[in-house]
DNA sequence: GAGTTTGAAACT
DNA sequence: CAGTTTCAAACTC
């Protein structure tokens, strides 16, 4: 199970993700293919489905366990826990209050990996209390690891890599271990057999819009981080299902988290470029002081996730949600309950990305024999695991925020702030000892040992929302060693993984971790200041700069937001709100940059002094029980009859509903106006479709003639043979012609223009069709 | 492309 | 909370 499907690879962005401050290295060759027998399967379900389907990417997945899998995600009873489609997946577990920095080395076996991660390691040395810039601009997305900025995810046995160099040239990798469902620790556990480790996707359909407002990055970049191969259907929403191992380190508690985001726009990047897998994801382990220092793939992560819930600990998977066509893609983590009689624990996650809901599974081991079970002394207290999917999406870019491994992680609670933050300091590691998390030695054969991937980083100290607390249900157990969950202070693993595809209107309506977040230090709790960044962030960051942001006093200082310059940095701007800074767009001494971060940050904090929810999707789901999308506020149109894209709600293709203040507002279910529209709407795209269609028909049988007829053309520079003027052809140039004609007839052109309009598009065939022939004669002139 | 319309967000 | 102002996108010509 540890293998990730190849096909989930396809699922990866185009774009690729430049993280400067993660260095990675390929994994050897040695990897074992991942296996195929895996393949997330196709199945649709309507993105809202709250229960999609489960498909196992793992090869240990049998057919049993696809059906538990599948079963699991219906309870409901189980923790709940939305997503929102943030640019954000995190994944953490508390554990023991011990702060100890840990340095995290990749497993010895694994001598490729613990090459560094350069820029991260040396330079990145936090003040305390300083946050670290996560977010990476993407490059271009062909050009894979040659191309410096671009990041890219291969799996490689069952593991999976993001390779590719930044910017700057330094190259970045990212792995997950095929076994990184194990135990950290090469402990003996069980064999793999026993427990069946696996990914599990469920797949949903999301509903079909002529725009897909949701945040599908998020999915996306969740899948990424399980390093699916498989492409993914637009519209789709995968889960996949970890299963827990045994806890690696017996130690003491630890933390991990997993932030994956992704950015779906391609602004400057060729959306038709080849979509190389891409690793969004990037898992940190911090081990408990007692425990060698390590790095962890992200399965690993996970597990450890699941271990320091055992433990009391929550856990928690911060997805963001990325604008991505709809494909929705949500890791579950499975815990085991090491003190706890190893009954499964279904705990099912439901995660809100605009109206898609996405259920995660999470399965604990049940069979006490596995896994050499980890040393949770802790009792039987009921882990709260928490997925959130929230955030703002940058369209542009995707970013990977590799974290220090083994720091010091301390989940803060922000009064006031519905986010939960951890707090990372990261020493830096040799990387030399660390251990990778799939230990070779692992007792279960059939397990291959997953590639060390080292990540060194110099002492960091990253603070990360975690989850959205209100926006989670989290279960919590009531014998909770601590009251204080959120406020913990735990070591952990972490990886941490950028956004960012705005989703200007659509937005989970939950969790959203609005990339540019800025939230106030937590009065009580610490002296931090925190934020999230766009991922554009960080392609202006200088490499030095991904402290710089930490550094923000503004957070502290509540007064100092009052004098904010208002300028570019106010609310019209729509890079702005979503996070993200501005990129080519057309504004004007625009301060929503680097180069004003100061002053952008302070916007954001006032942004949110006013209104709280102003980073949040304006289209979530309805009251409970209503299955549609509505708008969050509601619209105040009073002249477009809300059939305008004036008005929000028609914009997001959604109903007007009670809580919208318009004024004769005609966008409602039955409103003949509204029907009249679609059906034009659709009528027109029909149109388009069959226009394209025609055309490249035409197109098509050209070629076709020039590959297969070599007609007679002269290589004198004769005539050009009217050969080419074959029945298939004269057929396209008909449907051209014809399609031209309806189109001047649906539009109410007059006659004359209509006859113009035909004569244009006939005259357009001809020279397409000349041009071939002369082509065919130049290319070919030995055979004419 | 310029000008107008529109409604959200900011502001008072 | 309501009215006004500002703004940029949507729309029209």
């Amino acid at each position: 199970m540890d293998v990730v499907s190849p096909d989930l690879n396809s699922i990866l962005p185009d774009e690729i993700m430049d993280t400067e401050a993660i260095a990675m290295e390929e994994e050897p060759t040695e990897l074992p293919t991942p296996s195929t027998q895996c393949e997330p399967e196709p199945a649709q379900v309507p993105m809202e489905t709250e229960v999609p389907e489960i498909v196992s990417l793992c090869s240990a997945a049998t057919p049993t366990q696809k059906t538990q899998a599948l079963t699991t995600s219906t309870t409901t009873d189980s923790t709940l826990c939305r997503i929102s489609s943030g640019a954000q997946l995190l994944v953490t577990s508390s554990s023991s209050p011990g702060i100890k920095p840990v340095t995290t080395a990749t497993k010895p076996s694994s001598p490729v990996v613990s090459q560094s991660l350069p820029k991260l390691s040396v330079p990145l040395t936090l003040p305390a209390n300083h946050q670290l810039i996560l977010n990476k601009v993407a490059a271009s997305p062909a050009s894979e690891s040659k191309s410096p900025g671009a990041t890219v995810l291969k799996q490689e046995g069952q593991k999976l890599l993001v390779t590719g160099l930044s910017k700057t040239g330094q190259p970045v990798v990212l792995a997950l271990p095929h076994n990184w469902s194990k135990p950290a620790t090469s402990q003996g556990t069980g064999d793999a057999k026993a427990q069946p480790q696996q990914f599990k996707v469920v797949t949903t359909t999301a509903r079909t819009e002529l725009k897909p407002v949701i945040g599908v990055q998020a999915v996306s970049s969740a899948s990424q981080l399980l390093g699916t191969s498989s492409p993914l259907q637009a519209q789709q929403v995968k889960t996949v299902q970890i299963t827990k191992k045994p806890p690696v380190s017996t130690a003491g508690p630890m933390i991990t988290k997993l932030i994956i985001t992704k950015a779906l726009n391609n602004k400057g990047l060729p959306s038709q470029a080849p979509a190389p897998p891409v690793v969004t994801g990037r898992v940190l382990t911090q081990s408990a002081p007692v425990t060698p220092p390590r790095s962890i793939a992200v399965g690993e992560a996970i597990t450890t996730a699941a271990q320091s819930m055992t433990s009391s600990c929550s856990s928690k998977v911060a997805i963001s949600p990325l604008k991505s066509p709809s494909k929705l893609t949500v890791v579950s983590v499975t815990s085991p309950a090491p003190s706890s009689p190893q009954k499964p624990m279904p705990l099912s996650l439901n995660v809100a990305l605009g109206q898609q809901i996405l259920t995660v599974q999470q399965t604990t081991t049940t069979s006490p024999a596995k896994a050499g079970t980890s040393q949770s002394s802790t009792q039987a207290m009921k882990p709260v695991q928490t997925v959130a999917v929230g955030g703002v999406s940058t369209p542009q870019f995707k970013t990977i925020i590799p974290l220090a491994t083994p720091p010091n992680v301390q989940q803060i609670q922000v009064p006031g702030s519905r986010f939960h933050y951890v707090r990372l300091v990261t020493t830096t590691t040799g990387g030399s000892t660390a251990q990778t998390a799939s230990p070779s030695t692992n007792t279960n054969p059939a397990i291959q040992p997953a590639k060390p991937m080292v990540m060194n980083t110099a002492a960091v100290r990253m603070s990360v929302p975690i989850v959205p607390a209100q926006t989670v249900k989290q279960v919590v157990p009531k014998p909770m060693a601590s009251a204080a969950q959120v406020v913990t202070t735990s070591q952990t693993q972490q990886r941490l993984i950028m956004p960012a595809t705005p989703l200007p209107q659509i937005q989970p309506n939950l969790t959203n971790l609005p990339p540019g977040t800025v939230l106030a230090p937590a009065p009580g709790s610490g002296n931090m200041g925190y934020a999230v960044l766009p991922a554009q962030y960080v392609t202006q960051l200088p490499q030095s700069a991904f402290v710089t942001l930490a550094s923000s006093s503004g957070f502290s200082n509540p007064t100092a937001i009052q004098t904010q310059a208002r300028l570019p940095l106010n609310g019209y701007c729509d890079c702005f709100a979503n996070g993200e800074f501005c990129n080519n767009c057309n504004c004007v001494n625009c301060f929503n940059n680097l180069d004003h971060e100061s002053e952008r940050l302070k916007a954001i904090k006032a942004c949110l002094d006013r209104n709280p929810v102003a980073f949040k999707p304006k289209i979530g789901k309805g009251k409970e029980g209503e299955s549609d999308r509505r708008h969050s506020k509601g619209c105040n149109c009073k002249k477009s009859g809300c059939l305008k894209n004036y008005c929000e709600c028609y914009e997001a293709k959604i109903m007007c509903s009670s809580i919208c203040k318009c004024v004769g507002c005609k966008n409602f279910e039955e409103s003949p106006e509204r029907k009249t529209l679609m059906h034009l709407a659709d009528a027109a795209e029909v149109r388009v479709q069959q226009q394209t269609a025609a055309k490249t028909k035409l197109s098509c049988q050209i070629s076709d003639l020039l590959t297969r007829t070599t007609p007679a053309i002269t290589s004198g520079g004769g005539k050009l043979p009217y050969t080419f003027v074959t029945k298939e052809v004269a057929e396209a140039t008909c449907d051209c012609l014809l399609e031209q004609a309806e189109q001047a007839e649906l539009t109410s052109q007059p006659q004359a223009l209509a006859e113009r309009l035909v004569l244009e598009e006939f005259g357009r065939c001809l020279r397409r069709i000349i041009s071939s022939a002369a082509k065919a004669k130049t290319d070919c002139p030995i055979n004419c």
